[in-house]
RNA sequence: CAAGCUGGCCGUGUGGUCGCGGCCUGGUUCGCCAGGUCGAGGAAAGUCCGCACUCCACAAAGCACGGUGCCGGCUAACGGCCGGGCGGGGUAACCCGACGGAAAGUGCAACAGAGAGGUGUAUUGCCGGCUGGAGCUAUGGCUCUUGGCCGGUGAGGGUGAAACGGUGGUGUAAGAGACCACCAGCAGCGGCAGAGAUGCCGCUGGCUCGGCAAACCCCACCGGGAGCAAGGUCAAGCAGAGUGGAUGAUAUGCUGGGUCGUUUGAUUGUGUGAAAACACAGUCGUAACGCUCUGGUAAACUCAUCGGGGUUGCUCGCCCCGACUGACACUCGGGUAGAUCGCGUGAGCGAAUCAGCAAUGGUUCGCCUAGAUAGAUGACCACUGCCCGUGUCUAACACGGGUACAGAAUGCGGCUUACAGGCCAGCUUGAUCU
RNA sequence: GCGGGUGUAGUUCAGUGGUAGAACGUCUCCUUGCCAAGGAGAAGGUCGUGAGUUCGAAUCUCAUCGCCCGCU
């Protein structure tokens, strides 16, 4: 994934997560608020209590490659941060690929052809 | 063939599609694009030691605190490595050891036991003496005693983690290093071998003088503190200071000079005094601090608001003055976010060769090998390597499953811990065959 | 990157070389018509894990694992 549609400044980070509109799954944490820009930007992360390094840097890198397959689908204008959460250790690429698709579909940032409705986020 | 010991090494590969980071080249609408090339480990980990590097502090020495601890060598250094000594384990290959000092001093040893540190103890026991009782008797005594008192003794039993040497003898009422021989151990002196730790030998001594220092401690040696988020450079924004007609003045920052005052040293004079000394005044020196004086230097003729004044009676406009007012512009010093350097040619890697038992070092030739910063190695497919299971008598083969531990963040030398599966070399023991 | 603390009964904590303890909780009994309170008693421990020193280790030493906190 292109640098400039990662999200890399510490205080974007603590932006979106005070005022970022949240949705939730065993395994990962969405969480995405509205930017300034004319594409959208991705944040990825997991905590310490994730597991051991090489843990949280292979979730990042699937989460990551999961975005990056399907970014021409995804409504552009929105800051956007994955977060792994523990049950997800030991998950293997599909199993992460079916979380994503429900939180994708759930919070409306999919992109729809017909009608160019958006996505309902609290502002 | 089986079991084991030691050292070293590997830890899937190939192709395709999409994707990421660094560098180089070319293009560019300066957003990027295209091509080429490189891109995790043996532990990158834990952060337990040691260095380099950076900033801060610092006369020397000592004390305190912490660390290390047989000897010699290697090394930039080390708590690491190599070789050796001693002790312990194993049939052996080989492995393990915080391995200085206990007659420098202070301490500690629960329970059990008679007794637990120096020279002390006596329950049972053994022995002797006196005495009580019983029995026999040839009347002299003899025998028994699980009775009492006094004394000798520490060999035996028993306690304990540990009890002041072991074996044999002499000796004695019974015994004991009380004495003797041999052995073990300790101290002192001497000799030989060795670089040394240490080993071997001899003589003398008292005859035995123990354990714990990962208890305090003593001795020897080592150690300043903090860390690449160190530290350097550039520097939005916000806040601060200054300037905004000219000149002069003032203020501010930086900088140069002078003077004065205070503190302090030297010295002269005068006064008081017996003197020491004190007071006052002057001169010279010394820095530090403060104040004052002075020179240099830095910077837009801005706008708005409010108040006052002028312009022609009013409005607008214009002009002037003022302000604990605001904005804007610029300047200044410090500096946050951020950027950039630090940052990879190095105690570097590979090969050959020489010195050395080895660790290691020297020489020659060749090579350049990650550098991110919410942090680059990923996803999918095909074939394949290895291991396990099932099917089959075996093999081939088929099917199913597994393929670890783990991800660089300043670099390096070690140690420690994690790790599916496997390879190579040398050695030991046992069994069998020739 | 660096520094510090902690791990003992179900819970909260004592214990700093010599038999593992307290409070609360749990269980049993007494008391009561019943419950609570009260009284009596009992059970409950790899002292995070592994080595070492010592006659003897929760305690001393080393290694290791987990948890918590702080600095930048």
């Amino acid at each position: 994934m292109q640098r400039r549609l990662r999200l890399r400044r510490t205080v974007d980070f603590d932006q979106l997560r005070r005022g970022g509109q949240r949705w939730h799954h065993p395994m990962i944490l969405l969480i995405a608020g509205e930017n300034d820009l004319e594409h959208s930007r991705f944040g990825f992360a997991a905590s310490r209590g994730f597991g051991n390094a090489t843990a949280r840097n292979r979730m990042k890198r699937i989460l990551r490659e999961i975005v990056r397959s399907r970014l021409s689908l995804i409504e552009d204008g929105w800051d956007c941060l994955f977060v792994a959460r523990r049950a997800a250790n030991g998950a293997n690429f599909a199993e992460v690929e079916v979380a994503v698709n429900q939180l994708m579909k759930r919070s409306n940032l999919l992109k729809s052809r017909s009608d160019m409705r958006v996505p309902e986020v609290v502002k």
